[in-house]
DNA sequence: CGAGTTTGACCTGCGC
DNA sequence: GCGCAGGTCAAACTCG
């Protein structure tokens, strides 16, 4: 896709050569663009990443060019020349390319720190309205303030309860987290209150400013009208979602495996099981057990066309405190539905919203409109959504025939409905290919903390500077120079990083979700094939056997090169322990500081992790 | 025997 | 108002 777009420009080939250069060497092609898109600041980096990768792309157009000399009837002699030719008109307008993406880049930081400043300033506002409310309500207050469990709750929305602490907990949470025993996993989830607290979505009762200015988004934009949610729901749900819209953002995981769910983590009990129309595979029904009155429910169903593809979908938000184990997905989830809700309401401007699919060039990233269609953006896979909710899908199986990612390994790509302004919509990411990908497992670092454990890569979300983040991704992922060391595992790397380098300049919130879902897909790739068949999916009951009682690791590890793929995305996040024995490098599910649920004021001023970390 | 699953009935929202 | 479909309930059943 993206060698595409870039031989156009290098060659003005026409559609047939284009076609040609997707289809065999796209490969090599996700190189190159990373390179352009990571090459943004410092010649060094450049320079060591295009040289090396130059070969590749001459390689791939060396295989690509005969077929088309052949069908212009042209002598090999003057193909073999005419290649050279190109070759140089392709270095040349590579490195314009590279000066245009550069500006860009800094364009983006420029945004990124605005937006960063903005949003440290209306925290500070919102913490002053937060206590002035804390003092008519001291109550309340000194009673959540002193639950610790909340310091390792995740929301995929927020409940009135927790509202209540978000306002009511003082800013020390923030710095306190970091000197906090669990600090890997409160990090974020730490991250994720203070998000809240400036973003408190569900109090319509009380509006403040921002919430006023929620609503007024909401239902001008998505159409998210609390009535109409009112009707929804039912009586568990009742409480949390009067006063949060958002509360019903779903978030979807397809992945392709084999066993009757996937292990999250989470203690499920089955409390349904339905046959929906359109698609022949039963409906299943969960309910969080983890704690009795947690609401937070999903479903899981396999896909008609496809049975190996199991999708998730996840509802609701887990007011107890989550296993490391569940929180991975747990963070991805509500990473997902926070850059679903984010970016969907976000009016526009230097946010992913207002990103084409151009810009994202080997992201894909798919929205769609619930109130139009109701089916997913995969033809494969019909499961419905209903369209009273906004649901994100994080597709964590490999490409579809149908796709329009065609090999890519790491797609959020933007479709044109992201920016009409859906009612109800949904969001892919797709995360295709991993299976094939093992790859290398690094320490996501979100701030200025580092939690590396074994300290072999630090994956840095926040404060590294790209360059350094993509050559520790090359370096581990390809130490090797020679053109052809492992064709299926590098694109998805250099897509991964061009992905979260894209979406990190483009939109904070989406950060998160990028990040928590590149965790996802790391500990995948590297938790599959290398003779740990354990970890791939289990089934329920296995999941069940790892009770919420016992000790759950900080750190999740995982051999960074396995050579095989695996069968189930998810496998890693209930990887005991004591599989980590083989890593080269480890992981460490942090948790990506998530902003709950979008509001209008999380829109215009993009809580950054780069802050809050 | 307790916990979890199955499954038919029931409830609710929505479109016509 | 009616029918459809999604979602939930709860009794019966299974399993360890």
């Amino acid at each position: 896709m993206e060698a595409v777009s870039l031989r156009k420009s290098c060659k003005g080939g026409g559609i047939k050569e284009e076609k040609r250069v997707e289809s065999s060497g796209n490969e090599e092609s996700f190189k190159e663009e990373i390179v352009l898109k990571f090459g943004n600041g410092r010649d060094d980096h450049e320079d060591h990443n295009l040289k090396p990768l130059s070969p590749n792309r001459n390689d791939n157009q060396m295989s690509v060019m005969p077929t088309m000399d052949r069908s212009s009837a042209e002598p090999n002699s003057r193909a073999s020349s005419s290649v050279q030719k190109d070759q140089d008109n392709q270095l040349e307008s590579a490195k314009a390319e590279m000066g245009e993406v550069r500006e860009e880049n800094k364009r983006l930081r420029m945004n990124l720190n605005r937006i960063i400043k903005e949003y440290q300033t209306l925290q500070m506002q919102f913490y002053d309205i937060a206590r002035q409310e804390s003092k008519e309500s001291t109550n309340t207050a000194r009673e959540e303030t002193e639950d610790p469990d909340q310091l390792v709750s995740l929301s995929l929305g927020r409940t009135s309860r927790d509202s209540k602490k978000d306002i009511v907990k003082p800013r020390k949470g923030k710095e306190d987290i970091q000197q906090d025993d669990k600090e890997g996993l409160a990090l974020g989830l730490h991250c994720d209150f203070d998000m809240s607290k400036t973003r408190p979505i569900e109090t319509p009762v009380k509006p403040s400013p921002e919430n006023s200015l929620e609503m007024k988004e909401e239902e001008a934009g998505e159409g998210w009208a609390p009535n109409k949610v009112l009707k929804t729901t039912r009586s568990e749900d009742d409480e949390v979602s009067q006063q949060n819209p958002a509360k019903k953002a779903r978030v979807s995981v397809r992945v392709r495996c084999d066993t009757p769910t996937m292990v999250d983590g989470c203690q499920w009990r089955k409390y349904g099981q339905k046959i929906a129309k359109g698609n022949p595979c039963p409906r299943a029904y969960y309910r969080c057990t983890v704690s009795p009155s947690c609401p937070v429910r999903k479903q899981v169903q396999r896909c008609a066309e496809d049975t190996s593809i199991l999708t998730t979908t996840y509802e609701g938000t887990h007011n107890h405190p989550l296993p490391i184990s569940a929180t991975a997905m747990a963070s991805t989830t509500s990473a997902a539905a926070s850059m679903l809700l984010s970016g969907s309401s976000t009016s526009s401007g230097g946010t992913i919203t207002s990103a084409t699919a151009a810009d994202f060039r080997g992201l894909n990233f798919y929205l769609s409109d619930h109130s139009k269609s109701k089916q997913f953006y995969l033809p494969n896979c019909s499961m419905s959504s209903s369209p009273s909710y906004p649901t994100i899908t994080l597709d964590l199986t490999t490409p579809t025939p149908s796709s329009s990612s065609s090999s890519s390994h790491f797609n959020i790509t933007s479709s044109s409905n992201f920016l009409s302004t859906p009612r109800y919509s949904s969001t892919n990411l797709n995360f295709s290919s991993f299976e094939s990908n093992p790859i290398p497992v690094g320490v996501l670092n979100y701030g200025s903390q580092t939690y590396n454990k074994n300290q072999v890569n630090s994956l840095s979300f926040a404060r590294q500077p790209q360059e350094n983040f993509y050559h520790t991704f090359m370096q581990k992922g390809n130490p090797n120079p020679n053109p052809n060391p492992n064709p299926p595992q590098q694109p998805l790397q250099t897509d991964a990083i061009a992905a979260a380098t894209k979406a990190i300049t483009s939109d904070p919130s989406f950060q998160s979700a990028l990040a928590a879902a590149l965790t996802s897909i790391i500990g995948a790739g590297g938790s599959g094939g290398g003779g740990n068949p354990g970890y791939q999916i289990e089934s329920n009951k296995v999941g069940q056997n790892s009770k919420f009682g016992e000790p759950f690791p900080l750190v999740s590890s995982f051999p960074s090169a396995t050579p095989n793929g695996i069968k189930c995305s998810s496998s890693y996040f209930n990887r005991p322990p004591s599989s980590a024995n083989s890593q080269p490098g480890s992981l460490m599910f942090l948790q990506p500081a998530l902003p709950p649920l979008s509001t209008s004021e999380g829109k215009s001023t993009s809580p950054s992790r780069d802050h809050v970390l």
